[in-house]
DNA sequence: ATTCGAAACCTGTATAGACATGTTCGCCGG
DNA sequence: CCGGCGAACATGTCTATACAGGTTTCGAAT
């Protein structure tokens, strides 16, 4: 854990604190590069480096000329946070509950097999569950593994925390995630457990997460009920946006 | 238009083009830096830089020691994509169109003068419009501006082309925009036009455009029909994720 | 043949300096 | 008082070099 920053990650650091307690007022400007260059003994490298990172979180916006100013801001997510229900809630100071439905140990059908990069009838591990915000009802998470991955979980007690967690100090190596956002009418099951009537829109967050030599290691399917969670993204000009909007015609 | 790329962006966007005709397929090794030095003429500033943009793209995944590779690639969006539905379509091989409803001289209500940060009762231009994909409903678009921008429109035939054109070519600098997304039922309005039932889940993606010094020029409310429209995100560990989830509550 | 270890290679980090190009601000002249 | 020019300053781009800390590979010793 607490091994030593790297130059431009203090740096980093250091601004997104600042910006986030208002320090640095939103609208105006950021320490310039060779203020910021003298405050923490380091060439423009590391600095610039600092910058392009807030830059693409979406954080500040700069160009030739200009000084550097900060965007009105929006809280940026960790990877731990962007992976699991737990963690975002405790860095958005909510409470996370689960109640497990079911965990399966089965084949994967033809689509699952397809999500999870596998033969299908290849077993695969399913959790169903019911996720909580400060004890309310808030979210319905289907989550699928392959067997290798999910067998930490068949004797793991999915109603006492972090699946997410508990996998990584299983020792499974998660690299990189890709998610899908769209908006589906709960289905009979969703209904039951968020307390909706059937046809409720809800947000649907699909998930697929990789290891980084590219094994499949999730296909999870997380819906929200609306008013609980929505999604917002800084895009400056010149960023291209990571986020790209797609078309299933 | 036409001005002399940068070396990065020349590099990156070989990088892109090569990635998205899977001349590089997913799951396999880039060039190396030392390669691309060589190919591009060029130091390793330059090259590391290209990468960095791919990376926080979500297009590739590098590591110390290991080689870089491609992530299962997700199609980037340019800022033009993010902020205007005609752009957005072109980029993707599709026909944009539009069916004005109307165009508005009004005061600004409270919530509106809030999300466009002038005055109350302020006058605000708003324009209502149903947009096709490929000559089908596709979205019900409700754009708002305050005056000094939104006076372009009143002259304009809203029915012709691209607002986001329109107004470029006048003289307005669009700098940075935030996106909300979440899911909501179809009002009556909605529902007439896209024809489907009232209370059918829609993706709904609000927008607030601002100048590079920080006036508000948009806020926008797009509804789209499911399946018409989702979005993608590639997140990769270490670099934290733009898109943040937030909840309401 | 198998294993272990060192060399080669790769990306990450940092330094220092140079020049390009846009903005801001103040001085000076009209 | 105002306008315009220029200096100072800001960020963007590029080069060259060095070292750190991982992975891969291949050869030598067992």
């Amino acid at each position: 854990m607490g091994t030593t920053l790297q130059q431009h990650q203090e740096i980093a650091a250091f601004l997104r604190n600042a910006i986030s307690r208002k320090e640095f007022a939103p609208g105006e400007p950021l320490p310039s590069e060779s203020e910021l260059c003298e405050r923490f003994h380091s060439s423009r490298g590391p600095v610039r480096q600092a910058m392009a990172t807030l830059r693409s979180e979406g954080l500040i916006s700069s160009g030739r000329g200009r000084r550097t100013i900060v965007l009105d801001t929006v809280p940026t997510q960790s990877f731990d946070g962007v992976i699991s229900y737990s963690e975002w809630c405790r860095q958005s100071g909510f409470e996370p509950g689960q109640v497990t439905q079911s965990v399966t140990r089965r084949p994967a059908d033809e689509a699952l097999a397809a999500a999870l990069d596998i033969e299908p009838k290849s077993p695969v591990v399913s959790v169903f569950r019911l996720r909580l915000l400060n004890g309310v009802p808030a979210m319905v998470e289907r989550l699928n593994y392959p067997l290798d991955v999910g067998r930490h979980l068949l004797t793991f007690d999915t109603d006492s925390g972090s699946i997410y967690q508990h996998l990584i100090s299983s020792g499974v190596d998660i690299d990189n995630a890709t998610r899908t956002i769209d908006a589906v009418g709960a289905d009979a099951d969703d209904a039951r457990l968020l307390e909706v009537a059937e046809g409720t829109p809800l947000l649907r967050v699909r998930r697929r997460a990789f290891s980084s030599n590219g094994n499949t290691i999730e296909s999870s399917d997380d819906r929200y009920l609306p008013g609980t969670a929505s999604f917002t993204l800084n895009t400056i000009r010149g960023n291209p946006s990571p986020l790209s909007m797609v078309s299933a015609r």
